[in-house]
DNA sequence: ATTCAGCACGGTACGACGTA
DNA sequence: TACGTCGTACCGTGCTGAAT
């Protein structure tokens, strides 16, 4: 169902979040400094709106309905993310000069950066930010340290002070260059990818990377020839030859779109990458540390290599 | 918690007026 | 004549207090 938000009155949305929290009207009305009437005539137009009674009463509690439990989760990021956007007028982007630095592996780097100083331009053409290259436990004494101010990568654990935010999951691909003598009509099937010679990408602090150990699981091993710990040289090297790499779907985009080469889906399944980003509590009240870590969370969202390809 | 009556406030429609 | 601004009347919305 379509709705106009002209015709919204999104207050709506604040009374409902309040009443999913003190689920009560009256104690939901004190917390908005609305009388119990205001809050009971509010729940009246929610329900009109939803067409669900939406709170049920329960005891001595208003409990939530399955429809109510469904809205709650997006009606309270909505809000939350409404009250960081306020939150940012003590920053000003425009006029900022500010350094960011993000600690992230240099294929995070080629994901992000491009499409992140892209928005960074035009909304604060000042403002740079420095990746730096920090892996496995490194990435949260760096944290700690304050040597950057976000970690984009993924988690195995982090401690309970750092803050984690959860963006997005990845599936591993094959990346190997267009009309790949073992590759035919666009399908890669084990045993080319067992035949293939391989390159291996092994950034610091990830000794064995997720699709090696897939294979193992299976008792199948791939070839590899050649190990990297940087990312480099890899489009030029699988540019170059008939060798393959494995490695994270929106990085493999990336470098496929860079280098002219091809992804291919694994033909079997691997764990996935979970990435989030991570930061200290010292700054997560900080006006600009809440700017910046909204524009890299926009730049993940909205980035072309999360999209499916044509 | 719900409903109702009465009240305040803001938005909209419309006409009067001034200006280019 | 067209357009913008201002004042006024009307209406819808949301509030409070009281009754249930």
């Amino acid at each position: 169902m379509k709705r106009n938000l002209n015709k919204f009155d999104l207050n709506l949305l604040v009374a409902f979040d309040t009443l999913m929290m003190e689920r009560g009207v009256t104690r939901a009305g004190r917390a908005l400094g609305i009388t119990q009437a205001a809050m009971s005539n509010t729940l009246r137009r929610l329900r009109e709106i939803f067409d669900d009674p939406l709170f049920v009463k329960s005891g001595a509690r208003m409990e939530p309905t399955p429809r109510a439990l469904e809205l709650a989760e997006p009606v309270a990021l909505a809000l939350q993310k409404i009250r960081v956007a306020l939150d940012q007028e003590r920053f000003d982007p425009y006029g900022s000069k500010r350094t960011f630095r993000i600690g992230m592996l240099d294929y995070f780097t080629a994901m992000l950066m491009p499409e992140l100083t892209q928005l960074l331009s035009r909304v604060a053409p000042g403002v740079v930010v420095r990746a730096v290259d920090v892996g496995g436990e490194d990435e949260i004494s760096a944290l700690e340290r304050g040597d950057v101010d976000i970690i984009f990568s993924r988690f195995q654990w982090v401690p309970p002070k750092v803050t984690l935010n959860r963006l997005l999951e990845m599936e591993y691909v094959c990346l190997h260059r267009k009309n790949h003598p073992l590759v035919g009509d666009g399908k890669l099937t084990m045993e080319a990818l067992l035949e293939a010679r391989h390159i291996q990408y092994y950034p610091r602090g990830m000794d064995n990377t997720v699709v090696d150990e897939a294979l193992a699981e299976r008792d199948l091993h791939r070839q590899i020839v050649c190990r990297l710990g940087s990312f480099g040289m890899l489009p030029a090297l699988v540019a170059g030859s008939d060798l393959m790499t494995c490695m994270p779907e929106g990085a493999a985009r990336v470098m496929a779109r860079q280098a002219n080469l091809q992804v291919s889906q694994l033909p079997f399944p691997t764990a996935k990458l979970r990435l989030a980003i991570a930061w200290h509590p010292r700054t997560e009240r900080d006006p600009a540390h809440i700017w910046f870590r909204e524009q890299v969370k926009t730049t993940i969202e909205r980035s072309e290599w999360r999209r499916q390809p044509e």
